[in-house]
DNA sequence: CGCGGAATTT
DNA sequence: AAATTCCGCG
């Protein structure tokens, strides 16, 4: 398990792209995570339905998304396709009909008491739960 | 907008 | 493998 800048906890499988060596780069759905678990004031928000979110605002998210990978021209047309590549690994789903929307393809409900965690002395609230259907599990954790 | 093929990059 | 880039199609 790896906490990230942002308090949350990803599961080592969650960084696997190790082809550039040590270069273990966040992926798009990793940071998406991290933004809907911020709350408000953000370009993306929780929509209605459990694991469905909202892009409020495409181009904003983008540039958000290139500053963290260092794409300078990425947009939402080139991000969009990398979440339509995630239909097939079964990350995403897209709502139809709804603008803006995709869902997570989160499964059942989770383990609070994840063996080990929160580490010994640590203070932790936790703000929210997700469970990945990818393969496994993800847990999101706020530390303060 | 949203989709997915194809080539290319990291 | 996971995007990034480009793009024709409905």
């Amino acid at each position: 398990m790896k906490i990230n800048a942002a308090g949350l906890l990803f599961p080592d499988w969650a960084y696997k792209p190790a082809w550039s060596p040590g270069s273990r780069q966040v992926q798009l759905w990793h940071f998406l995570l991290e933004l809907l678990g911020r709350g408000e004031g953000s370009a993306i928000g929780w929509g209605g339905e459990w694991g469905e979110f909202v892009i409020r605002d495409p181009e904003r998210l983008a540039k958000l998304w290139g500053e963290r990978k260092g794409k300078p021209h990425m947009n939402y047309d080139k991000l969009s396709r990398a979440l339509r590549y995630y239909y097939n690994k079964r990350i995403l789903h897209k709502t139809k009909g709804k603008r803006f929307t995709y869902k997570f393809n989160f499964s059942k409900l989770i383990l609070v008491n994840y063996p080990g965690y929160p580490p010994p002395g640590l203070q932790v609230i936790i703000t929210s739960l997700q469970l990945m259907s990818k393969p496994p599990v993800l847990l999101l954790f706020h530390f303060i």
